[in-house]
DNA sequence: GACGCGAATTAGACACAGTCCAATCCCGGC
DNA sequence: GCCGGGATTGGACTGTGTCTAATTCGCGTC
């Protein structure tokens, strides 16, 4: 009984309290996610979901975060045009974006204030709000 | 002597500005961003301005907008996994995002004030930073 | 344990934004 | 008018993500 087995057993509760049937590829994509801090693609997370035995389709991979951004299990980060990362961190939270390297790290947002944005539109409701700080090595000029 | 002819002439300056060298599409592509105020993505530019005569290729449009941003003349808006839109405004601003239409509209970074954000790690600089609501029309629910 | 059914998964074709490349064109300087 | 280098071009190519029709899986029922 090692703990990755157990972190499957738990991970299928979780997908039941977000109304997400738990099949096995659920499971294996959720633990992807779960199992390391990262800010993972989707091509990262299809291959290692494939690095464990059964191969599961990309379609699937694609199927699966695309149903876990809905059902708000984990969130879709958009800094980068060539592909969307996904976070499993779903609590208020900022990013930093390294251009270079692609390293996303997280900026907690209960620290950060901020004030003046204007009143929205009359009748629009705010879906969320994202912060990216995007930085590079400080070494050229 | 009509305006659109004037605002091309004084693009050309702009584009020498900023060290760019003013050529016929660079002017037509830079005109299509600057003469409405709309963030527009690199498909809609190639169609504007095709409605004028001179056929432009896709490369070309492509080449001069990655052109524009890296001689900082217009900014990448990336709100939007399926495309970039490009923003000549490159005053300090951030956008409001509707998820629906697709639609973004400045805020002013004048009137916003953030605090509590963390010092960068050590040996960064910042290359900017985007601030994007995301808000849609409150029907639903 | 076999059956049946709806949901999930699959492979592969497809769509589409954006990039690359080699050939051509354009334009300013002589 | 000629030359040379940068700009432009069409078209092939890449990579991410979607769609679809067919298959498989899981599970409740008998």
């Amino acid at each position: 009984m090692d703990y990755r087995q157990y972190a499957r057993d738990s991970l299928a509760d979780v997908l039941r309290a977000h109304g997400i049937n738990p099949t096995h590829q659920r499971i294996e994509i959720a633990h992807a996610l779960y199992s390391r801090q990262e800010h993972l693609s989707a091509d990262q997370v299809l291959a290692i979901v494939n690095q464990r035995h059964p191969e599961t389709s990309r379609a699937t991979v694609y199927n699966t975060l695309n149903l876990f951004v809905e059902k708000r299990l984990i969130r879709e980060v958009i800094v980068d045009p060539s592909r969307v990362f996904y976070d499993p961190n779903t609590s208020a939270h900022y990013h930093i974006y390294d251009v270079e390297t692609g390293r996303l790290t997280d900026i907690d947002a209960a620290a950060v204030r901020i004030e003046g944005l204007p009143a929205l539109p009359a009748g629009m409701v705010t879906e969320g709000m994202d912060i990216i700080i995007r930085v590079r090595r400080d070494q050229d000029s």
